[in-house]
This record gives structure tokens, C-alpha cells and sequence, in this order.
DNA sequence: GCCAACGTTGGC
DNA sequence: GCCAACGTTGGC
């Protein structure tokens, strides 16, 4: 099983958003190493849920896959913000996945708490400038940050 | 294939 | 609101 990040702005989809849902696309993603990412996740692996541009910054809790390589339905909807003229049905060009929710957590674990606690070695999104919204996590560092949650 | 210009992201 | 960092675009 792997272990992802995945970071979303709350004022557009939070972790509060996917607890009321329960499941949810995660359409959007239009970045290519992103979706490369996200073509390797499989149902059964666990994502944390990143809050970012808001107060507090960090990980609000986690989520897991539930359903893998879904062609993001948003590319072909021409209403959509996401919408992509380029891609098509027969070869669509973004691929995501369907998380359910697991947890949120009783605190956020702040960016200030994981830059104090790990390596940008060990984080992807610690990393300075990082704009990827879909990073692994390996397993020692996702089981020390379910131990802090 | 290079790279300047541009738009976006996201922490501060 | 600022601006550094980054990805994408498009002219050449």
C-alpha cells in the first residue's frame, strides 16, 4: 500500500467538504507530474489532505482511494473551469481518483510542525517553491504523521 | 530545441 | 497584497 498528499484549498474543497460528502472526485488536477502520480494510486492507499492559503496551513486529515483510474470527467465538460478542449473521450488526457473520508484531525499538523519534524528529503511538500498537489509519502514518514495526528 | 514572456501557486 | 518559484506557451 502507498501513501499520498493530496492539497486542496478549503475555501474551494476542504477536508470539512469531503467529511459532508463522504466521497469525492478529485477532479482537476492538471499537471502532468501530478497525474502521473495519481495514475499510481491504487484503491486501498491512504492520502493526507493538505490545507493550503488558509489559517491554519497543514494536514487536516485523511482520506483513501476508493476508486482508481478514473478519467477526470471535468476535462470534458465544456462548463467547467477545468475543462479541457484538447482531451477526448477516446483518449482522455487526465486521470484522478475517488477518495472517501476517513479522519479529520483534532488539530491540523502545521506546516511549521512538519518543517520542525521532517527533511524536505522526507516531505515533498516542505520543499521550497513545491506547487505539486499530488506527492507520495513514504511509509515511515505516513506512519510518523498518523502518530502526531 | 531554446528561452523569454506570461500566468498561477501559495507562503508570508 | 506581495513576490519567489514554477510550469506552460509560443515565436524563432
Amino acid at each position: 500500500m502507498n501513501y499520498w498528499l493530496l492539497k486542496s484549498e478549503p475555501d474551494v474543497f476542504g477536508i470539512d467538504h469531503l467529511q459532508r460528502f463522504n466521497e469525492t472526485i478529485w477532479d482537476g488536477v492538471r499537471n502532468y507530474q501530478a497525474r502521473n502520480f495519481l495514475q499510481t494510486a491504487r484503491v486501498g492507499d491512504l492520502a493526507f489532505f493538505y490545507h493550503s492559503n488558509v489559517e491554519p496551513i497543514g494536514i487536516a486529515g485523511l482520506c483513501k482511494i476508493v476508486e482508481a483510474n478514473i478519467a477526470d470527467p471535468s476535462q470534458f465538460d465544456p462548463r467547467s473551469t477545468y475543462y479541457d478542449p484538447k482531451s477526448n473521450l477516446a483518449a482522455p488526457r487526465w486521470w484522478t481518483v475517488k477518495v472517501q473520508f476517513v479522519e479529520k484531525f483534532a488539530n491540523v499538523i502545521s506546516l511549521e510542525t512538519l518543517r520542525q519534524q521532517f527533511q524536505p528529503d522526507d516531505l515533498i511538500i516542505i520543499r521550497k517553491g513545491n506547487r505539486l498537489s499530488v506527492t507520495p509519502v513514504s511509509e515511515a514518514t505516513a506512519l510518523r504523521l498518523l502518530e502526531m495526528a
